[in-house]
DNA sequence: AAAACGGGGCA
DNA sequence: TGCCCAGTTTT
C-alpha cells in the first residue's frame, strides 16, 4: 500500500526548505538547478547557482557564450560533462525556439536522463512525473521494505515510486510532491539515524514497522579505487604568467585546462629523469618536494610538480593565462597542484591575492625515496613528504 | 550490466 | 576514512 500524500504534502507545506531554484516556474532555472544538484549536495550547489544565473540569466545568454566562459564559471563543481552538456542543450534549446514541455521531450536533450526529464516536467510544467533521486530511492526502499540492494534494486524502486501517481494529489502537485519526497529524505529519512519520530509517515512505513530502516536501502560492495601517479610541469614567465593546456574535450576533466604533465599511470611514480622528454618545453625543470593528493570516484591521483621559468612561445595545445586567471580557470585536481608550489602543506584554495608564486627551494633531482605509494590521505590536500 | 565521471562535507 | 549527494553517458 503507498503512503497517502495528503500527510506528505500538508508536512512539505510547514516544513518545506527555501532555496534560490524554488518558487519560480522558470524552466530554465529549474533545469540549471537539477544539473548542477546531480550528486552535488544542496549546500555546495547555492552560492555557485547565484553566481552561475548572474553570469547566464536566460538559456539565450548561455548559447551565446563561448565554451571557455561556462568552463570557467564550472570549474571546481566537478563532473565537467554536466557543463559540455548544459551548454550544448542550451543552444540546441534555443534553436528549437524554446523548452520541451514534456518529460520524452527533455530526455532528448543532452545532459538530460530519465531523473532530470522528470523532475523539470513536474516542477516546471506540472507533469505527472515522479523524478527518482538518491532521497527518493532510500524513501521509497524504507516506505516498502525493499531488501534488495542498489543498484539492483534501482528499477523494482522506481516503479514504486511512480505508483503516487495513482493519487489525484500527487497528479494535482507533482513538483510539491517531487520536492517533498527530497526534503523529506534531505532531513528526515537521512541514511543514517533517520529521525522517525518526526516522519509524516512513520505510520505507514514498513521498514520501521519491521526495525529495519537503519540498513535501508541495502548496497552492493563496490571495488577498489587503484591508485595512479603522474608528474606535472609548471612553466611561468617573467610576467608571472602560466602555461597551461587544454584537456581533450571528452573522458577525465574532459575540455578543461590543466598544467601539462605525463600520462596518469598505475603503479609507479614518475621521477623526474623519466618524465623530462614529455615537458611541454626544454628548460631548467626542477623537481618540488611534496605530492599532490586528489580523489576521484574510481581512483586516488597523485601527482609531483616541477617547476622551471621560460618567457617563450607556447606550444601548440598550450596558452598562458595570467597566475590568477589560471587559478580560477583549473579543475580542484590542479589547484592542488598549484598548492605545492605555493608553499606546500598549509597552502589553501582561497589563499589570497597570489603574486608571482613563491619559489620553493629544488629538492635534489634524484629519484626519491617515495616509489611506494604514500599512506592514503583526506582525499586532495597537499602533503608534504620528508 | 558495468565502468567512467569530481568534489566537498560529515559522522 | 568511508559514505553520500536532486545522475548521465559510454562501453
Amino acid at each position: 500500500m503507498h503512503p497517502p500524500a495528503s500527510e506528505l504534502l500538508g508536512w512539505y507545506d510547514r516544513h518545506r526548505r527555501v532555496m534560490p531554484w524554488r518558487g519560480a516556474r522558470d524552466p530554465y532555472r529549474i533545469w540549471l538547478s537539477e544539473v548542477m544538484l546531480q550528486q552535488t549536495t544542496v549546500a555546495a550547489v547555492e552560492p555557485r547557482y547565484r553566481r552561475f544565473l548572474d553570469r547566464f540569466p536566460d538559456v539565450e545568454a548561455l548559447a551565446a557564450a563561448p565554451w571557455e566562459a561556462v568552463a570557467a564559471e564550472w570549474a571546481g563543481l566537478g563532473y565537467y560533462a554536466r557543463a559540455r552538456n548544459l551548454h550544448a542543450a542550451a543552444r540546441a534549446v534555443v534553436a528549437r525556439g524554446g523548452f520541451p514541455g514534456d518529460e520524452a521531450g527533455l530526455r532528448a536533450l543532452p545532459g538530460i536522463g530519465a531523473y532530470t526529464a522528470a523532475a523539470v516536467a513536474a516542477i516546471a510544467f506540472n507533469q505527472p512525473a515522479v523524478p527518482v533521486d538518491g532521497n527518493v530511492e532510500r524513501v521509497t526502499a524504507r516506505v516498502f521494505d525493499v531488501r534488495d540492494p542498489l543498484p539492483g534494486s534501482r528499477a523494482r524502486l522506481a516503479v514504486l515510486a511512480r505508483g503516487f501517481l495513482d493519487q489525484a494529489l500527487v497528479r494535482e502537485r507533482p513538483g510539491d510532491f517531487a520536492q517533498a519526497l527530497f526534503d523529506l529524505g534531505a532531513t528526515l529519512c537521512t541514511p543514517r539515524r533517520p529521525a522517525c519520530a518526526l516522519c509524516p509517515w512513520n505510520a505507514h512505513c514498513a521498514a520501521r514497522a519491521a526495525g529495519v530502516q537503519d540498513s535501508l536501502p541495502a548496497k552492493a560492495p563496490k571495488a577498489a579505487r587503484a591508485q595512479r601517479f603522474g608528474l606535472h610541469f609548471l612553466l611561468r614567465d617573467r610576467e608571472g604568467r602560466m602555461l597551461l593546456r587544454q584537456r581533450p574535450p571528452s573522458g577525465l576533466l574532459g575540455g578543461m585546462a590543466e598544467i601539462p604533465g605525463t600520462p596518469w599511470r598505475l603503479e609507479t611514480p614518475w621521477t623526474l629523469a623519466e618524465a623530462l622528454p614529455q615537458a611541454p618545453v626544454a628548460a631548467a625543470w626542477r623537481l618540488l618536494p611534496g605530492t599532490a593528493q586528489h580523489g576521484f570516484t574510481h581512483m586516488e591521483l597523485l601527482m609531483r610538480l616541477a617547476v622551471a621559468e621560460a618567457s617563450v612561445a607556447a606550444p601548440p595545445g598550450c596558452f598562458w593565462l595570467p597566475a590568477e586567471e589560471a587559478r580560477a580557470t583549473l579543475p580542484t585536481a590542479m589547484r592542488r597542484l598549484l598548492a605545492l608550489a605555493e608553499g606546500g602543506a598549509g597552502a589553501r584554495d582561497d589563499a589570497g591575492a597570489n603574486g608571482p608564486l613563491l619559489a620553493e627551494p629544488a629538492s635534489p633531482v634524484a629519484p626519491s625515496g617515495e616509489t611506494t605509494a604514500p599512506a592514503a590521505r583526506r582525499g586532495g590536500r597537499t602533503r608534504r613528504t620528508a
